[in-house]
DNA sequence: CTACCTTTGAAGGGT
DNA sequence: ACCCTTCAAAGGTAG
């Protein structure tokens, strides 16, 4: 689909990929469960060490055996994290897997000793470093919240093949899901992007009854707020900013989500092509799972949920981007979330930190004269939604950059747009590159291969320009 | 207690 | 096709 870089080519990273789906679970998809929920483990002889050849075994829907969670990275098999960026290392040592000494093979944990994927108890969280904050956030909580009481599926149309029931059901700890016999419908995968609703009642019986089609007004309203609020699958800047915001709020002394996000999202534009495509392709996956778990979820059921009143505030920032902007600025401005003094607000100056480096294969974007901060910028696919003032800041690098350098070379072939090009430069530049406009294969069978194929500003600007170009920009001015 | 703030991206609905 | 709106996370803040 448009929306997602690499969208059919497979997963793994490099060369050879994973099987799609073609039939039911693919074993990318099962792997991606295991990586969601590393109590779905694997054969002993199957470890997950080269996801690009599942075993046989693995790709049948016979699934699953028993691989201790913290064997492997849970993402290992899908990502390859370069080390650079997610040094996961090993884990620590207290958490190294135990071999069992009579079989040699890593032990199962034992249910208190789970990762905190889902909070079994609420003392076991938190404790585990996780190279992926999204997954195993640094403050213990689990991508999804669940509910403290476990997890119950209201949906018998969820997606789940045989082999995963099977394993659910003796695999999983009693804890979270009892057996089928124990009531529980054997579909009751925890997905993390279910949350039940606040309904302070019995949380038994939430199955749906099949037979009661005479429905009162009231019963069906009990029931709609007996049905789990499944969330939306975070995209791959969510993504990007559960990982990152434990780091941020560390490095930083800010603690509010709003000036977090400023920055998260400055960092998010000066990273790499390859690192963005990372979390473009897991948010990818978090769709592709959530749409397979849920088949008959709509985003649309969560319209409306959330008591928002964003219409004045869009509609002051449409006038403001429309017209003169500082005049009309009522609400705080960012800068206030963001005073440029602050030592973590500058992409260039985190402490030499992985984050504000962008990969070292998307050095080759740039000329090699280009500045490497201002290199990051101009090669990132910047936002063309334009929240003018912050905009204005985090683009004056490109800005500056642009205007002596790369905005001669692009004048020529965007002189349709060349008015605005002149009024505001970094919209050309802050204009995303869609990731789908690069071809799927080139992206993703071979990541470096797409910062190769743009060996200098002037290419990249020419890819650029492939792209329609919207102009729904604000000057930066 | 609840909404807001702030970010980007995805998705749905309206035109 | 395009635009607008809402939601996803998160935690301090304000009402």
């Amino acid at each position: 689909s448009p929306a997602e870089p690499g969208a059919g080519a497979g997963v793994g990273g490099g060369a050879g990929g994973v099987p799609g789906l073609a039939e039911g679970i693919s074993p990318a998809l099962l792997q991606y469960l295991q990586m969601k929920w590393p109590l779905l483990d694997v054969p002993a002889g199957a470890t997950l060490k080269d996801s690009r050849s599942p075993s046989p075994a693995h790709l049948s829907n016979k699934v699953p055996v028993v691989q201790h969670a913290h064997h492997m990275h849970p993402l290992t098999p899908l990502i390859t994290y370069s080390n650079d960026h997610f040094s996961p290392g090993s884990p620590p040592g207290h958490l190294s897997p135990e071999i069992d000494p009579k079989t040699g093979i890593p032990r199962p944990p034992h249910p208190s000793e789970l990762p905190p994927y889902y909070p079994l108890s609420p003392g076991a969280v938190g404790q585990i470093p996780h190279p992926l904050g999204w997954l195993v956030p640094q403050q213990g909580q689990p991508v999804y919240s669940i509910p403290p009481g476990g997890f119950r599926h209201p949906y018998p149309a969820l997606a789940m093949n045989a082999s995963m029931s099977s394993l659910m059901s003796s695999r999983f700890s009693p804890h979270m899901v009892p057996p089928p016999t124990h009531g529980l419908h054997p579909s009751g995968i925890p997905h993390p992007t279910i949350v039940s609703p606040i309904v302070k009642q019995e949380p038994t019986q939430p199955n749906i009854s099949p037979g009661g089609n005479s429905k009162s007004p009231v019963t069906v309203k009990k029931e709609e707020e007996k049905k789990p609020h499944i969330k939306k699958p975070l995209n791959a800047f969510m993504l990007y900013m559960k990982e990152m915001r434990a780091k941020v709020v560390a490095e930083c002394t800010l603690k509010e989500s709003a000036a977090i996000n400023q920055i998260l999202g400055r960092r998010w534009h000066s990273l790499s092509r390859e690192e963005q495509a990372k979390y473009y392709e897991l948010a990818r996956k978090e769709r592709q799972l959530h749409s397979q778990l849920y088949p008959t979820w709509s985003a649309r059921d969560n319209y409306g949920k959330k008591k928002k009143r964003k219409r004045e505030k869009l509609a002051q920032q449409q006038s403001h981007d429309t017209e003169s902007s500082l005049a009309s600025k009522s609400k705080k401005p960012c800068v206030q979330y963001l005073p440029a003094e602050k030592p973590c607000d500058s992409p260039a100056s985190s402490h030499g930190s992985m984050l504000d480096s962008p990969a070292t294969p998307s050095a080759a974007l740039a000329s090699p004269a280009a500045p490497a901060a201002t290199h990051s910028e101009q090669a990132q696919p910047l936002s063309l939604t334009t929240k003018p003032e912050a905009r204005a800041q985090l683009t004056v690098h490109s800005a500056t950059f642009l205007s002596g350098k790369a905005t001669s070379s692009s004048s020529s072939s965007s002189s349709s747009s060349s008015s605005s090009s002149l009024s505001s430069p970094p919209s050309l530049l802050s204009r995303p590159i869609p990731f789908t406009s690069v071809p799927s294969t080139a992206l993703l069978s071979s990541p470096p291969s797409f910062a190769a194929a743009i060996p200098s500003p002037q290419a990249a600007l020419a890819v650029l320009q492939t792209q329609p170009l919207s102009l729904v920009t604000k000057p930066a001015d």
